[in-house]
DNA sequence: CCGCATCCTGAACGATACTG
DNA sequence: CAGTATCGTTCAGGATGCGG
């Protein structure tokens, strides 16, 4: 009987259902700039100030944010060196590192298909724009 | 010559670069609601009240929006029924069904990892909440 | 049943100024 | 350089009521 269980959910946890803890995972990973943040990352160590040019439109608050919640999850390492200037860098944890291939995968499906969807854009504003055309 | 250009870049796109459509793409998919709702679509249609039931705690204000944005960008097919009472059935488009893989692979991520995240949670909580105490 | 319109609150965000 | 703090605004999102 348990094993039935164990077959049809390997895991207890349920995204769909609001109160359930994996929701405030996704809260915190479908995000768009987790997912800037965490590609940028995921091709090595970067400071502060070099994460925030190189996630082009991101506030220095949100930055500081972001990252704060994904080091808090542990997906994200933040090294301090006590130096003047201050110098803190930003790695991934190995669970971070983990999240790579969907990461990209994101990116990757935006840039590969922005075409299509400006396009489908194109047809639904038309369409929006003279629903009554179309009888005519 | 242009080839190594198609061979370094097979897109002219770039997420990180603001100004960029792209950056559009992945508002939208990057988006918690965007994935609940992919994910419960790539498994048939469904309509809008079975919608609102199978994605916990969405509400019917966010559910129409996030619809309508999904089905501007080509990713959701809304079909009409002009029957009394009315019937809207929504359902994946080719497109929308290329993003299947990954979704899924979100959502099970976040299932698969959760206690790895909630148990660096209680590890960064608490050094906040005491960071003196480490030195005594 | 579907979903638009309206109102309203609170969280997110941008800009700015200031500190270790 | 890497933040924290504060202010003001914008906007997502909840609640409610109505209309096709």
């Amino acid at each position: 009987m348990s094993d039935s269980i164990l077959l049809e959910t390997r895991y207890p946890w349920n995204v769909f259902n609001s109160q359930c803890p994996t929701r405030q995972v996704l809260d915190r990973i479908a995000d768009k700039w987790s997912v800037l943040i965490l590609r940028r990352l995921s091709d090595g160590t970067l400071r502060f100030a070099q994460l925030r040019r190189a996630v082009d439109g991101i506030s220095q608050k949100v930055l500081t944010n972001t990252l704060r919640g994904l080091e808090r999850d542990g997906l994200v390492t933040r090294r301090i060196y006590a130096s003047v200037p201050p110098r803190v860098e930003y790695s991934l944890t190995d669970l971070g590192r983990s999240l790579g291939g969907l990461v990209e995968g994101i990116c990757c499906w935006a840039e590969a298909n922005i075409e299509r969807v400006e396009a489908a854009r194109t047809v639904y504003d038309l369409a929006s724009a003279a629903p009554e055309g179309e009888i005519h």
